[in-house]
DNA sequence: ATGATTTGTCGTCAGTACCA
DNA sequence: TGGTACTGACGACAAATCAT
């Protein structure tokens, strides 16, 4: 079980409170399927709206439950705490104890390890999805190939026709968005491409951090602040400012700016991955709330259908 | 209305896992 | 082994809620 699994590697309970109080009464569940020999499928529709189908707890054949009932009711009613009451056992052993302070895996795994688990669960897609990825008001123009942020808060999207569009985050929809058009778009020659927008504001310098092998810089050329995007290794045209490369750094001075381009480089990376964490996060939690809902129903109905078998076995003594 | 408390979000740091 | 991704932990901040 994947969730017993990884319910042993956490450190310590997750601070928010995860109670499923009300869970029960907003799930509505269309059994079919249930009856002995085929695996029961259920349809239930979550308090999101979303419809799930979830395969039945048991999926092995089970010819009866009434052989040793009072087993099988102690084991359906504390299947969800034998974690909990592991966990919460004085004694651990150095395997268990190293079992816990290992990191648990990403939620990106666990999510996908229960979705090949449960149908119609979700992956976490490798890639973040448009609608939450994005900054919305990129969103809804051009498919971009390349995001960036400025230093300044500002997104560059770079998109496969050649336009760089630039958004203000703190803007709404498409006011923040200014259009940027490469000035050989058709067919650039290898090295630099002069990019050139109106900006609303013309306040100060920006600059750009691009990984991999693409530089956007920022030329001082009057008014009309120009950007060039460029591989690292071009030659560059004149007229344009570019941003010195590591590998040309001397000066003191020079080395401390490169040590801060790279810090907020770091820093930018990893508040993106932070947001992209606590995404996948809420999602995992979704997705064990979901899981929990649908035991839910399902040990209910597996009760009853216990009790009903009683009620049809149990010899009339009078 | 106002101060206290709770809750949610975000940025940052530190440490680990994974990969080339 | 270095770079990168990932995530827990922590603090700051704002909004919501509660008590008076």
């Amino acid at each position: 079980m994947w969730w017993h699994q990884h319910n042993l590697c956490f450190r310590r309970p997750i601070e928010e409170d995860y109670s499923s109080g009300d869970v029960e009464e907003k799930v509505s569940v269309a059994g079919s399927g249930t009856g002995r020999g085929s695996p029961a499928v259920t349809l239930v529709q979550l308090p999101s709206g979303q419809t799930i189908h979830v395969q039945g707890v048991i999926q092995t054949p089970q010819p009866s439950v009434i052989q040793s009932p009072q087993i099988h009711t102690v084991q359906v009613a504390t299947i969800a705490e034998t974690d909990e009451s592991a966990e919460s056992e004085g004694v651990i052993d150095s395997h268990k104890r190293r079992e816990i302070l290992s990191r648990r895996p990403s939620y990106r795994k666990i999510l996908n390890e229960l979705s090949s688990d449960v149908p119609g669960v979700p992956k976490i897609e490798e890639e973040r999805s448009e609608e939450e990825g994005t900054p919305p008001s990129i969103a809804t123009m051009a498919v971009p190939t390349s995001i960036y942020q400025t230093s300044t808060g500002q997104y560059i999207a770079i998109a496969q026709g050649g336009t760089i569009q630039i958004s203000n985050p703190g803007s709404d929809g498409v006011q923040g968005l200014q259009a940027l058009t490469m000035t050989n778009s058709g067919a650039p020659p290898p090295g630099a491409t002069i990019v050139q927008y109106a900006a609303q504001s013309a306040d100060g310098t920006q600059q750009f951090f691009v990984p991999g092998s693409q530089v956007v810089v920022q030329a001082a050329t009057g008014d009309m602040p120009a950007y060039q995007i460029r591989a690292p290794t071009a030659a560059l045209p004149q007229g344009v400012v570019m941003a010195a490369s590591p590998g040309s750094l001397h000066s003191p001075q020079q080395l401390a700016e490169e040590a801060t381009r790279k810090r907020e480089l770091r820093l930018m990376k990893n508040r993106e991955a932070a947001k992209e964490c606590r995404r996948r996060k809420k999602e995992y939690v979704k997705c064990l709330e979901s899981r929990v809902a649908v035991l839910e129903v399902q040990n209910k109905k597996l009760i009853e259908e216990l009790e009903t078998l009683k009620d049809i076995c149990s010899p009339k003594t009078d």
